[in-house]
RNA sequence: CGCGGGGUGGAGCAGCUCGGUAGCUCGUCGGGCUCAUAACCCGAAGGUCGUAGGUUCAAAUCCUGCCCCCGCAA
């Protein structure tokens, strides 16, 4: 008889790990996801992206708010649950519940522990200009991801990643590192290493606050905050007292004495703005209301309202 | 029932209020001019106006249903 798993995870970060599981064969008993949430426009009532694939899956869905209720408690622990996975579930799990799993609750987290604890591992490496994160499967403890950990697996971040495209990779990874250790893990075949406090450091989460661009700030860390930013909040300038969220774009480092935020070529596929110690070129752009579109384009199109010289900000 | 914008040649838009030859900027193609720091001039191609009905002599325009896209907020 298989050890019993329950997967607990809620978006589609955690819908591949348990994808990745139910194509191994693993015996994935039950799965524990947030509730249904009113998202998107009109607010329809949304399964998570792990739910829609439990149930495609035929596999038993829970959705407790927490875990604070002993009868939520008694539930996981009726399942006699010998490894719980829990990938990006967003509802924190006491000592009581990390206790019920024979084999204790593993965390599969999108960063290189101990650095980038915390909500958003994965954007913040790509914003801090790592030029390596990683997957870290860590054995859960009361702790924000202060658990031992497992395995790891290091990725290179390319210069032309964005959290988006660092998120799919990383998701890849983590599954196969998930379903390639699972026996290991299942027979205790692993070594625990302890986190080095010294070396923490915390992923705060995005914030929509963070997505106005500010041309006086040096170029390449603008092209990682656009980068980072999506597909979430999105980064965003302002010209003509217009708002244009920022899609695509690319910094280079080159010496100029233009005006930071000042607009020094529109070109057909694109516009190059100045920024500090370099030039940012802007490929794919939105204004509110309206698609994605070429800024070149999109900006040549009105020449009568944005001309080369144009100061950018503000 | 959260609020709101929109679907018109390849791109961005106007036209819709007050139905009657489909228009503008950009791009594309052909030609001219020659260095005008998004070059300029002339010309051309390219659209069943999201979709299905309705009203009408006549619908991009008015009415109804449906589909799709997007911003805010979560």
């Amino acid at each position: 008889m298989s050890k019993k798993i329950v997967f607990a995870g809620t978006p589609e970060f955690a819908a591949k790990h348990l994808l990745a599981l139910i194509e191994a064969k693993a015996n994935v008993v039950a799965v524990y996801t947030q509730q249904d949430k009113k998202v998107g426009r009109g607010h329809k009532l949304t399964p998570s992206p792990v739910k829609s694939l439990a149930l495609e899956h035929g596999i038993e869905v829970f959705t407790p708010l927490n875990f604070k209720e002993q009868d939520t408690i008694e539930q996981l622990r009726a399942l006699k649950p010998d490894l719980m996975i829990v990938v990006a579930y967003g509802v924190i799990l006491p000592q009581a519940v990390l206790d019920i799993p024979t084999l204790g609750c593993i965390n599969v987290h999108g960063s290189l522990l101990p650095q980038y604890r915390g909500a958003a591992p994965i954007q913040r490496a790509l914003f801090d200009g790592q030029s390596q994160t990683g997957i870290t499967l860590m054995q859960m403890s009361l702790g924000l991801d202060s658990g031992d950990m497992l395995f790891k697996e290091s990725l290179a971040i390319s210069d032309d990643d964005t959290s988006e495209s660092l998120f799919e990779k990383l998701a890849l990874v983590g599954s196969n590192l998930l379903v390639t250790k699972l026996d290991d893990i299942l027979n205790g075949n692993i070594n625990p290493q302890v986190q080095d406090e010294n070396l923490v450091s915390y992923a705060k989460k995005l914030d929509k606050s963070e997505s106005l661009i500010d041309f006086r700030n040096d170029v390449l860390f603008i092209d990682r905050q656009i980068r980072a930013l999506n597909p979430w909040p999105i980064a965003t300038f302002k010209c003509k007292d217009k708002l244009f969220k920022v899609f695509k774009a690319k910094g280079e480092r080159l010496e100029h004495n233009y005006q930071l935020g000042q607009l020094v070529e529109i070109n057909k596929d694109y516009i190059k703005i100045a920024c500090s110690n370099g030039i940012l070129t802007v490929y794919t752009i939105q204004e509110a209301g309206k698609g994605q579109v070429n800024a070149g384009a999109l900006f040549k199109s009105k020449k009568d309202v944005y001309v080369k010289g144009l100061i950018c900000n503000e």
